[in-house]
DNA sequence: CAGGAAAAGTGCGTACACGCAAGTTTGCGT
DNA sequence: ACGCAAACTTGCGTGTACGCACTTTTCCTG
C-alpha cells in the first residue's frame, strides 16, 4: 500500500527522475540557468534526450523539481496527520507552513539562483499547483467525502456536502493562496536582491504563508461546521 | 481612460488578435485540430507566423480565445458595477455565472470541438485563470484596498487588511473555483458525448459554478466585513 | 521457470516557441 | 508638416516538446 506499484519499477523511475532533476540543478548552478542544454541533463543522469521528456516537460520544471520534490505528498500526509481535535483551518496551515519553511533553509543557493531566472520563478510559482491533487484527497478525507475523485455525480443525488467536492474547491484555494504568497515572495526576494540584502529574506515566507492563507479560514471552518452536521 | 493605449495602435492590434483567433477556430472546425498548422492560422490571418506567436504561445490558446474572449474583462466589470447594497460574494457568483452562460449558447459547436481534444480541453480550463488579474482589481475596489498591485508592502505596516492582499488570495480562489467547475463541466461532457446525449450539458454549468463558488462565499463574506470594519 | 504482457527507454522526425536584430508603422512633440 | 522615438512586424536560427515505432527491461502467471 505504501508503495503501491510493485517496487524495481518504480525504485529505478524514482532515481532516474531524481538524477534528472539533480543534474539539473548542478549544471545551472555550475553555468547558469541559460546556459544548460537538455543534452547535457540528460547525458549528465546517464539517459538518452529523449527520456528526459518523459519526466520533465521544461527545463525549468527539472531544476524547480530538486527544490520541491515530493513536498505535495509531505503537505497532504501533514494534513491527515493531524489529530483529529485539531480544526481543518489550523491542520492546514500549519501543514503548510512547516512544509515550506523546511526546504528554504536546505538549498538557499538554489533558491538564489531561482530568483535571477524568470522562466524558474515562473516554474517555482507554478510548482504550488502540485499540491491540489494530494491535498484534496487529504482535506476530503478530514470532511469524510467517501470518494473525491469519483465520477461528477451523474445523476440527480448531490450527496450530503454541496456542489460538486468542496474539497476539490478547497485545495485548489489553497494552492492558489499558497502560489500567491510564493509570487510576493519572490518579489521581495528580487526586490531586496537589487537593493543591499544578498540573502533571500527566507524567514518572511511563513508569515507570507499564514496571511495568504488567512482569508481562507472561513471557508476551510465553514466547511467543517457542514460536514459536521451530517 | 476607456481605451487607455492610444487609438489606432490598439486597434489593429485587437484586431489581428482577432482575426488570429477566428481563423484558429474556423480552420480548427473545418479541419479538425490535429490537422491545423501555426502556419495555416497565420496565413488565413494575413500575418506572418512569428507574429503569431507574438499573441498566442501555443495553438490550443488561439483556438480557445476564440471562445473566452473579454469574458476576464466582462467579468471584472460586471463585479465592479454592481450597486454597492449586494454583498461581495453574490456579486462575484452572479458575475461568474452570468458571464459563462452567455458564450455557451454562442458557439456551442466550438465547445464541442474543444471537449474531443485534450490539449484544448487543457487550455481552456486554463483560460479560467485568465480572469484573476482583472478580478483582483475588482474585488480590491469592492474591499475599500487602494492599489493591490503595489510592492509587497515592504515595511512594517501592515495597512487596514490583513495579509499580502485579501483580494489577491480571494481572487486566484474565484478563479481556482471556476477552473474545478469547467473541469467538471467538460469531464461531463465528455462522458455523456460517449454516451447517448450527443449536445454539450451547458445547462448544468450555471449549477456547477455555483456549487464550486459556494465553500468560497464565507470567506468572501468574512472578507468584507473586515473591510467593512476600517 | 518459461513465456508473454505491460511498462520504461530510445531514435527519429516534425512542429513549435522564442530570442535577436533588422525593417516598418504609428503617434507625439515642436 | 516634419522628424524622432516607441511600438509592431518579420525572417532567421536555435533549442525544445512530443508523437510514433521499436527495443529492452520488469513483472506476473501458469
Amino acid at each position: 500500500m505504501t508503495t503501491r506499484r510493485t517496487g524495481l519499477r518504480e525504485q529505478k523511475k524514482q532515481a532516474t527522475r531524481e538524477a534528472l532533476s539533480a543534474a539539473a540543478l548542478r549544471l545551472a548552478l555550475e553555468r547558469g540557468p541559460d546556459n544548460v542544454r537538455v543534452d547535457d541533463i540528460a547525458e549528465a543522469a546517464g539517459v538518452s534526450p529523449r527520456t528526459y521528456n518523459n519526466y520533465f516537460s521544461s527545463r525549468e520544471q527539472a531544476i524547480v523539481a530538486a527544490v520541491t520534490s515530493e513536498r505535495e505528498v509531505r503537505i497532504a500526509a501533514a494534513v491527515a496527520g493531524r489529530p483529529a481535535g485539531v480544526g481543518l483551518a489550523v491542520a492546514v496551515v500549519e501543514a503548510v507552513v512547516d512544509q515550506f519553511t523546511a526546504p528554504g533553509e536546505a538549498g538557499r543557493d538554489a533558491l538564489l539562483l531561482i530568483t535571477t531566472s524568470p522562466a524558474l520563478c515562473g516554474a517555482f510559482v507554478d510548482s504550488a499547483g502540485a499540491i491540489e491533487g494530494p491535498l484534496v484527497e487529504a482535506i476530503a478525507g478530514r470532511l469524510g467525502d467517501p470518494d473525491p475523485d469519483a465520477g461528477p455525480d451523474v445523476g440527480p443525488d448531490v450527496g450530503p456536502d454541496a456542489g460538486p467536492h468542496t474539497a476539490r474547491v478547497l485545495a485548489a484555494s489553497v494552492a492558489a493562496a499558497v502560489r500567491v504568497a510564493l509570487e510576493q515572495w519572490l518579489r521581495a526576494a528580487a526586490a531586496s536582491f537589487t537593493a543591499g540584502g544578498l540573502v533571500v529574506p527566507s524567514g518572511s515566507l511563513p508569515e507570507l504563508l499564514r496571511a495568504a492563507l488567512a482569508p481562507l479560514v472561513p471557508a476551510l471552518d465553514a466547511a467543517e461546521r457542514r460536514a459536521r452536521r451530517s
